[in-house]
DNA sequence: CCGATTCATGAGAAATTCTCATGACATTTC
DNA sequence: GAAATGTCATGAGAATTTCTCATGAATCGG
C-alpha cells in the first residue's frame, strides 16, 4: 500500500510558479503550460496547502507572489534552467557530440601515434575530451569490465564475453642496433643471438618483452631498462647494447641513420593490436575513433 | 483528455539517480527512498526509455553511472540541493525569521525615529531585511493595495476594507521660532499670526502643511521650502522665519536652545500616527515591528 | 449595471506510479 | 558444482495523483 506522504516541491508547480509570475494571471499560464485554468487552480491550492502559505496574493484579478512565492520563482528559474541544460547537454551526449574518451594502451606506444590522430578526430567531435589514462588498478581489461575505460588498444585480444575486440593494425618488431653491429649488413639476426645481448628496454615494456623472449627460450645477457625511447636509441647508437621497437616508433631514429633496425631471422616479430571496448552500448565516438586509427594506421605520414 | 506527451525529467527521476548512484544497487536506493525496489526498476526504465539511452550499466550486481548517467547526477546534485535549500527558506520564512518588509512614511518622519528602533528589530529578527522606500508610484495607499509595500506610517487613517490600520502614537506638532520672537516668551502662538510670517518648511510635508493651513483659512505670507531640517532650524534660528516641526524631530534643536517651540494657542496641533498593512495574511514580523514603535514611541531616550 | 474576464470548486475520468508476486541471472559459500 | 543468497526485470492490477469538464463567484471597465 502507498502510503501518501508530505511530498515535496515539484518540477510542475515550479513550471506553475514561474508561469504564473510571468504572465500575471493562471489562465495565460495555463496557456503556456499545455493545461486547463483549472488544472493549475488545483495545483496551485494543492502546493499552498502543502507549503502551509500563500504564495500568490489574488489581488482582484492579477496574481501577485508573495514573499514564499517570490523566493519560489528564484528557485524554479535555477532548477529550470538547469533542466533545460541537462536536456542539453543529454541531447549532445547521445548524439556523441559531447562527451569523454577514456583510453589506455597499458604501455607508452599510444603517446607516438595518437597525437598525429588527434586533431582529425577534435575536428570532427570538438566538445569529446580525450583521456589518455597511463596508471590503472589492476590490468587494462579489468578496467575496461569495471567501465572505467571506454577504449584499450592491446596487443593482446581478451577472451572475456563482457569486452569486445576488433583488429586495429599489424606492426612489426623490429630488433635496433648499432650500424657496425654484423647484423647490420644481412638486415636479419636470429633471436638467439639476444643471449650474446645486452638488451635495453623501455620499462613500460619489460614484462610483454621478457615474457615473450623466455618462452622461446632466450635470455639476455643483461637487460637494461630506460624510461625514454630517445635514450634508448642513443644508448644503441653508442653501440651499448641492442632494444626491440615497434617498426613506426623507430622510423625517426632509422631515418637519422644513427642505428639499423633488422627482422628477426626466424620468422619477422609481428604484434597485432586490437581495440577492445566494453559490449554494449557506447558512445557513437568510440568507435568514431577506432575507426579512425583502422584507417590511418601508423605511419609517419599526415593524417588527412 | 489528457495527452499522454513526452514529459521531462521530473524530481523523482533525480532522486533515483543520485540514490542509486550513491548506494551502488537500486534495492538500496529503494530502501533510503522508502519505497520497492520495483518501483525503482519501472522508474529507471521508463526514465532511460524517455533519454533513450541507459543510465547506469548492469554490472553484474552493481549499477555503475554511464556518461549519461554521470550528467543526470550532477544535475540531480544542484537541483535537490536547491530544493533543499529553497525548503529550509520557506520554512524560515514561514517562521517570520527570513524576509523582507518593505516600509515607508511617505514623508521624511520615519528617517528621524525609525533608526533608533532597529538594533532592537535585527536583534529579533536577524535576517529579516527592512527596505525603506522613499519614492513610490502614486500613494502610500496604492502601493499597499497594489503589495510593493508591506507596512505604511501614515498621519492618516484609509478608508478601504482592503487595508487594515492601527494606531501607533500621537504626536504634537509645535511652531518653531527665533528664540527673541514674541510667541516664545508665553510659549503659545495662535495659528492666524502665522500669515505674518515666513513659513519654512521641508519640501516633503509641504503639501500636507499647507492644505492643513488652508482648510483653516490661513495663508502665510511667504513659504520657502527646504529639504533639510537642519537648514530649516538654521533658517529659523537666524530670525528667517518660522517652521513646524513634530515635537520629537525638533527636540534635539530644542534643547540646544537655538530655537523656541510653542503650540498653537487655539490647541495643540496633534497627529496620530497610524500603521497601514495591506489586509491578509502578513509575515508576523511586520505585527513585531508594529508593536515595537508602539510601545517605543518616539523620544531621544534610547530603546531597550 | 452589464458583459467580459478571472479564479475557485466539485465530480468524475484518465493517467501515472506504486506494490505484489514472480522470474532470471550472477556471486558467494560450502 | 550445487545450494544459498542477493540483485535487477517484468507483468498485472491496485492506489493515487492529476487532469478535464461544467459551473459558480468575484472583479473590472465602459
Amino acid at each position: 500500500m502507498r502510503i501518501s506522504h508530505e511530498s515535496a516541491l515539484e518540477i510542475r508547480h515550479l513550471q506553475l510558479v514561474r508561469a504564473v509570475a510571468e504572465t500575471g494571471t493562471l489562465t495565460a499560464a495555463a496557456e503556456r503550460l499545455c493545461v486547463t485554468q483549472s488544472a493549475l487552480s488545483h495545483r496551485l491550492r494543492e502546493l499552498e496547502q502543502r507549503l502551509g502559505s500563500a504564495v500568490f496574493h489574488r489581488q482582484g484579478r492579477r496574481m501577485i507572489p508573495t514573499q514564499t512565492g517570490a523566493r519560489l520563482l528564484a528557485a524554479a528559474e535555477q532548477v529550470l534552467d538547469e533542466l533545460e541544460r541537462t536536456r542539453n547537454d543529454l541531447a549532445r551526449l547521445s548524439a556523441g557530440e559531447l562527451g569523454e574518451l577514456r583510453l589506455s594502451t597499458g604501455c607508452y606506444t599510444a603517446y607516438h601515434w595518437l597525437p598525429r590522430l588527434l586533431p582529425a578526430f577534435q575536428a570532427r567531435h570538438p566538445r569529446v575530451e580525450i583521456r589518455l589514462l597511463p596508471e590503472l588498478m589492476g590490468s587494462l581489461f579489468d578496467a575496461l569490465r569495471r567501465r572505467e575505460l571506454d577504449l584499450a588498444i592491446a596487443a593482446a585480444t581478451p577472451d572475456d564475453p563482457q569486452l569486445d575486440s576488433q583488429p586495429l593494425f599489424d606492426d612489426e618488431t623490429l630488433i635496433l642496433v648499432h650500424p657496425d653491429h654484423p647484423a647490420a649488413a644481412c638486415g636479419s639476426m636470429p633471436l638467439a643471438e639476444l643471449a650474446a645481448e645486452r638488451l635495453i628496454i623501455h620499462g613500460s615494456t619489460r614484462m610483454a618483452y621478457e615474457s615473450f623472449l623466455r618462452r622461446r627460450g632466450i635470455a639476455p645477457r643483461e637487460i637494461t631498462e630506460l624510461m625514454l625511447s630517445e635514450a634508448i636509441v642513443e644508448w644503441v647508437a653508442a653501440g651499448l647494447g641492442v632494444t626491440l621497437m615497434d617498426r613506426w616508433a623507430a622510423k625517426r631514429y632509422l631515418d637519422l641513420g644513427i642505428v639499423k633496425g633488422v627482422s628477426a631471422a626466424e620468422k619477422p616479430l609481428r604484434r597485432s593490436w586490437h581495440a577492445v571496448t566494453p559490449r554494449g552500448e557506447l558512445p557513437n565516438y568510440v568507435g568514431a575513433l577506432v575507426e579512425l586509427i583502422r584507417s590511418n594506421p601508423p605511419t609517419l605520414d599526415p593524417v588527412r
